[in-house]
DNA sequence: GTGAAAGCGCTAACAT
DNA sequence: ATGTTAGCGCTTTCAC
């Protein structure tokens, strides 16, 4: 590999200036210059860069889990932004795991020139010793206790609401909630926007009602099988993201029981195949891929500009998908015929 | 953050033993220079260490599109691996595309100690180049016309017959292929494959019933389309990959025609839904994550080991997935009844 | 087994 | 606007 030296020396001038003209300073030899960094072929070695400057040319990806379609998705919006720069994406799977999360977090950090992060939990004392170290921190998809942080999120309570609105309209009044963890931000402000939903339309799902599950299929699952168990089952239930979705309509499934005949279900994010199934889901739907490539942007531009005085918070729209899984609830008593099937 | 000469003052040694010490060589004051390496905090800077040694710790995964389900599991299996080690992964999409493929190889190459790649085409000369340079490649899902590459693959050929074999047991003759692009291994091999079935069985597609589409949804989309609107529609159509087979259905569906009645699908590759799909879909599985950690463990072996005499080829096997999508064939004339509704 | 010292390729003062 | 030069933190001869 050609040095900097080698280009200096072939075009006539020193290896600052050719520095210089690499990093889009104006110089009076600049068509020399490009000349012999052609003809060389030469690309500047990014470790010695990182040595002497501190800039890795690098930006980490750090997410609960890839698997999920939703995540795959912000992925791809942030890399088709970052793939235009000189900036690569380190991908970390956090599994849901906060403590993973924090020893990757403290691990990579030293490499990269900033994180983009889908937090575990809303605790905040790496990400500030990270954001104090300089690099900024673009949160996705869920915040922190901490609201200082750039985040770019979507309208959890206008989702959670507009789902709820949904099967208040179609008459339900047992409705079940299967929600993630409160301990992030989609979690909690699911939870509590779609309960304050209802508790304004004189609904109060009772305790069993409510499944606070894990945001994984199997979590969905079980918690769909105790709500179906109950000896007064729901006759509509809202899953609080994809993947507990695919548990969910599992269980009922294996139920032997049918949407929305026997139950309602509504979904937060699309499935991809949610409109080939039978019958087709009904979804809060949000743009992720797009939410991907605002947090690109957004840490670009921390990237470049520095230090801003004020967060920058991007929230986008959700929207309702009406399918046809919810409909109006069944007057007669739900019963359990079967269980068992397959379940991954 | 500290540095190595802090280190060795603090234990009273030179900068040598700790870096000995570093890499796992016997080193008589071991305990003094641990001591303070804990006290310090210290961690090794990167950069510096990939400047002096060319050790990158990191690796690049190279794939045509994260949001794949099959690759984003292979993702998650390599993830997995490589979490316990130093080396961190660089995430790429090529989109299927070979320029930009290209590029992006030769963009990262230089920044990472090896490359995990599942190739948009066969061309071998990018690949080649940056062996020759010392940095191991890993196939994955696709190999290059140049057979000296290790690679992670699986049983397509056994696959495909196994799709052809069933529906061939179900009693179709009239049986159609939305292939992928014929530039790849798995798009070629199980092309092939399919239709080398059908051949030994005295059956032999017509030209129409042969579609080359490109791996992704919209293709399959079309595909499938055009296979519908033939005077004489096929009976029974394999999809050579799950987001293909995705569009497939949805053409189905637009064109108010049902599985397994009207037509018969299989695709290859599983989806999350696809048991709860109706009819649930039959499919070719594969252990996607498998693979995965597969590959990043080959890799590890390569990073560790030096350069092999021969290559390691990793097969893996399918399995067929027999679920109600695929039928006896019905006896009459299919007919178009409409068409449009909603596609992505 | 250990230390001294050179230098990987680059950037950023500083000087001009 | 350009050149000179020190040195980022580490690994690796080389000598002992």
């Amino acid at each position: 590999m050609a040095t900097i030296s080698e280009v200096a020396q072939r075009a006539g001038v020193s290896t600052a200036t050719v520095s210089r003209h690499l990093r889009g300073e104006r110089v009076r030899q600049a068509d020399r210059v490009l000349v012999a960094i052609e003809e060389l072929g030469y690309r500047p070695t990014i470790a010695a860069q990182s040595l002497r400057s501190g800039i890795h040319y690098a930006v980490a990806m750090v997410v609960p889990d890839i698997t999920n379609p939703y995540f795959a998705s912000v992925a791809k919006g942030v890399e088709s932004v970052l793939r235009k720069t000189p900036y690569r994406i380190f991908l970390a799977n956090t599994d849901e795991s906060p403590d993973l999360e924090e020893s990757i977090l403290r691990e990579v950090a030293p490499r990269v020139d900033g994180i983009i992060l889908a937090p575990a939990v809303e605790k905040e004392e790496m990400p500030l010793k990270i954001r104090g170290e300089g690099r900024p921190i673009v949160l996705i998809d869920r915040e922190l206790s901490d609201k200082s942080f750039d985040s770019v999120l979507v309208d959890n309570v206008g989702g959670a609401t507009a789902a709820a609105r949904h099967l208040l309209d179609l008459g339900h009044s047992a409705i079940a909630l299967i929600s993630g963890p409160l301990v992030n931000t989609p979690g909690r402000l699911r939870y509590d926007a779609f309960l304050r939903a209802l508790a304004t339309a004189g609904v109060t799902p009772p305790p069993q009602y409510r499944e606070i599950a894990n945001f994984r299929e199997a979590g969905g699952y079980e918690a769909m099988m105790r709500l179906l168990r109950l000896p007064e089952p729901p006759t509509a239930v809202f899953c609080a993201n994809n993947v507990m979705t695919v548990g969910c309509l599992k269980a009922v499934a294996d139920s032997r029981l049918s949407v929305p005949t026997d139950i309602s279900v509504i979904g937060f994010d699309d499935l991809d195949l949610g409109m080939l199934l039978n019958p087709p889901l009904t979804v809060i739907d949000r743009p992720s891929e797009e939410q991907g490539a605002a947090a690109g942007k957004l840490m670009l531009e921390r990237l470049r500009g520095g230090r801003p005085d004020v967060p920058d918070r991007i929230v986008m729209p959700t929207r309702l998908l009406a399918r046809a899984s919810c409909a109006p609830p069944r007057r007669t008593r739900l019963t359990i015929t079967s269980g068992g099937g397959e379940m991954s």
